[in-house]
RNA sequence: AUAGUCGGGCGGUCUGUCGCCAGGCGCAGCUUUAAGGCUGCAUCGGGAGGAAAGUCCGGGCAACACAGAGCACCAUACUUCCUAACGGGAAGAGGGUCGUGAGAUUCACACAAGCGCAGAAGAAAAUAACCGCCCGCGCUCUUCGCGGGUAAGGGUGAGAAGGUGAGGUAAGAGCUUACCGCCGCAGUGGCGACACUCGCGGGUCAGUGCGCCGUAUGGGUUGAAAGACCAAGUAAACCGGCGUCAUGUCAGGGCUGCUCGCCCGAAGUUACCGCCGGAGGGUAGGUCGAUAGAGUCCGUUGGUGACAGCGGACCCAGAUAAAUGACAGACGCGGCAUCUCGCAUGCCGUACAGAACCCGGCUUAUAGCCCGGCUAUUCCU
């Protein structure tokens, strides 16, 4: 494994499938980083550590553009900060669904997307840490 | 030059860093009898729109339905043309309204066949007498009253029984006549809507709005979440093989109300049951549909034009919890301000908006800019 780890964000690190998002959003946990509810689950080892997705409800930003902006957004914050997530998940042997949504209409700027996705993903190896010693106690 | 009007077009560019999607070529790994498939890395070039939007019309495509015909229902409605088709477009024709004008906008089949409905107006809304005008009678006249005639005048209204002149009459009236208008026919021009005519006929020559009724044309329904295919696992049913003749299975009963367990025990032996295998349907998931087309660009020919023919060149996003980006900087373009008037400096603005099966339209949103035709006003030669 490479020491410098690349920020990429592939395919693979996606949550897709009905089956997964269903899942993770009745089973999951939340918390929230506002204005963004995240939800997680952890579930048996996949092929990638971490798989994510991000949502802006319709409701809140009518135009398709505005909705893609916002995601865009969230998704390269997320991608630039990610390795130390990524870390933790594969240190214990598990994977993670994340979701994370946009739960009022505000317009966020790249730097304040950039604290807000910093400190959930701080939020989340932190509990996922906690998570890790209930499970050897 | 300014203001306006119509039509057409464009709607940012570059650099750096980090990323995303699909593809080509190469290398490596895994897999496969093999073709090939999957994964990773590297590299190459590609990756939103004029409206991608609204989902309002029309088609392709797909599934289902469907003898034929009619009715009903819905849509459309000046003419000719264009088109795969259209409720779209082009060219043209008539009326109304707005504008000094270029133009804009709106109406429309038939409906002088019939029926229905319509009111804080008005005498009256279609078998029109309130006032007025005229005649007769009551009293000799006037006023007034009664009976009758009269649609020329009055106000109301969206609409009041074609208009003007003359004749006519008690007063009037298409009552008669001339002209104008209207309707029908004929002729001429035009493919046609329609236009024109010193032509012929019509005075039973038509009240407004809305609706019903009539005619022509089109319309089966659904909508890519359509539909086609592959299909892990699991349960039940089906087929085949093997095992077992009782310590299995199991109707029923007992301990015990239930479950487990134990006990009693009928029937079946090509069965039941157990194990293994197969086939079919089909869930998760995946593949196709799905990106080469009524295609784009250039030239040319025909046409006023929409458009069509011919020739050549090109391949131009294909995602699927849904890629086409994020950040930083520079430039361009436009506006304003300042001054040393140079496109110098500063400030501000740089829109609307994101493909989702594909096309043709319509409608709506849109910073800023470009080109052409035409109009009005003003100035100069």
């Amino acid at each position: 494994m490479d020491t410098m780890r690349r920020e990429t964000f592939p395919k693979w690190e996606h949550l897709t499938g009905d089956k997964s998002i269903a899942g993770l959003f009745s089973r999951g946990e939340a918390f929230i980083v506002f204005p963004l509810r995240v939800v997680y689950l952890r579930v048996e080892r996949e092929d990638a550590p971490v798989r994510v997705m991000f949502a802006v409800p319709k409701r809140h930003f009518r135009h398709a553009v505005d909705r893609n902006r916002m995601k865009r957004l969230m998704r390269e914050s997320y991608r630039k900060q990610k390795s130390a997530l990524i870390e933790y998940a594969e240190s214990n042997g598990c994977t993670l669904h994340v979701a994370v949504s946009l739960i009022r209409p505000m317009w966020l700027s790249y730097g304040d997307m950039y604290i807000k996705m910093g400190k959930i993903i701080r939020n989340l190896a932190d509990r996922l840490a906690e998570g890790a010693e209930e499970a050897k106690v």
